[in-house]
DNA sequence: TACAAAACAGACCGGTCGGTATTTTGTGCG
DNA sequence: CGCACAAAATACCGACCGGTCTGTTTTGTA
């Protein structure tokens, strides 16, 4: 009673999932989805109400996955800076290089496409980012103050460059599959973190 | 005889670009662009062969303007990295900021989009990023060889993170149109490349 | 084993997609 | 002015869009 329904809910995620990174949004049609879970019309409609509905699951998800994999290992390394690089590394190596989604970093195209179109779901992904940005400015702001980094460091502009540069690098390796891109971003922000301390 | 053809032609290239930028390639419907030109579909596809031929159109469009913004003043500057600054101040604050396109970095926008969608049209995209990365390195290189940056300096790995940081900064600028985002990238970068030097 | 509810199938809805063939209108030149 | 041709309008095509509806099958349980 529980367990068939969930699980095939659960399918439909996943495949949308995929789906919605690799096509897009709106070119990833109702029809899609069906094909790759063999699902019909209504077995699918049974589960979720809408196109957008799923999309909201299928973001739930992603971001589980995304945090299971770059927060592996992080949490507990005491020094910040070291804490940082490890994240950045899982980020870049394992969740972008990885191709945990066959179309790059979910987020990050899902950001593109639908900024303009949908201010809701936008707004939603967007938040998703602010939080890490917060998470990123509370270590390097925790450097400062340790005295690891220069006190004129303004953690709230670090985290920012930093989000802004691998999510630049997801992109670019999405689309060139060359795996110096990220390597390149790892190797320059480190120097750059190096650049601030003492 | 030349004009009235070419000017609609024109307008078409023109309005179909902005449509692009702001609302995607795939989910932007060539009504959109009958209605944002006033024509009907045999009036344009008097003009153009195909949707793909608009966009072709559209590309080469935006790599004029981008251009023209970008390298304005850059040219003339003899020492290299205030060369490469004042570029990227002119694309993050005249290109970005100046919102020459609604919906942000017409290729970069394109570019997520299109990877996986289309190669012809992603290759083309990333055939325009690799030139300008080519070029960015040769600046670097030159800084490089006349004693102004460090002689470990790697100017392949220097450019592209350039670049990439750039990218990411169009994005979430777009996404979130918090003027500081550039600002921060601007400065950040500037950083960056006073690391490098000797 | 009977039965209700959950899960699924498939036809169908109005609307829109990119694209085409044909006809009408407008424009520039001799 | 009138003619030739470019430019634009109209009507239409089959395919597909997201979503609804009704009917059938499967499932868990009492």
């Amino acid at each position: 009673m529980f367990t068939k329904g969930l699980r095939t809910r659960q399918e439909i995620i996943e495949a949308s999932l995929q789906l919605f990174s690799v096509k897009g949004y709106y070119n990833t049609s109702i029809s899609d989805i069906l094909q790759a879970t063999g699902l019909t019309k209504g077995g699918l409609y049974g589960h979720f109400g809408s196109k957008e509905e799923i999309w909201d699951a299928a973001y739930e998800r992603s971001v589980q996955i995304w945090q299971g994999i770059v927060f592996e290992g992080a949490r507990e390394i005491s020094h910040p800076i070291e804490r940082i690089m490890h994240a950045l590394e899982n980020d870049l190596r394992n969740y972008i290089g990885g191709e945990v989604f066959r179309g790059g970093c979910f987020f990050f195209n899902m950001l593109v496409e639908l900024t303009g179109q949908s201010e809701r779901m936008a707004r939603r992904i967007l938040g998703g980012y602010r939080a890490f940005s917060n998470l990123l400015a509370s270590w390097i702001e925790e450097a400062r103050e340790t005295g690891i980094l220069r006190a004129d460091v303004d953690s709230r502009e670090v985290a920012d460059f930093i989000l802004t540069a691998i999510n630049g690098a997801a992109v670019l390796y999405a689309a060139s599959r060359e795996p110096t891109i990220l390597e390149v971003t790892i190797h320059q922000l480190g120097i750059h973190l190096d650049c601030l301390k003492c």
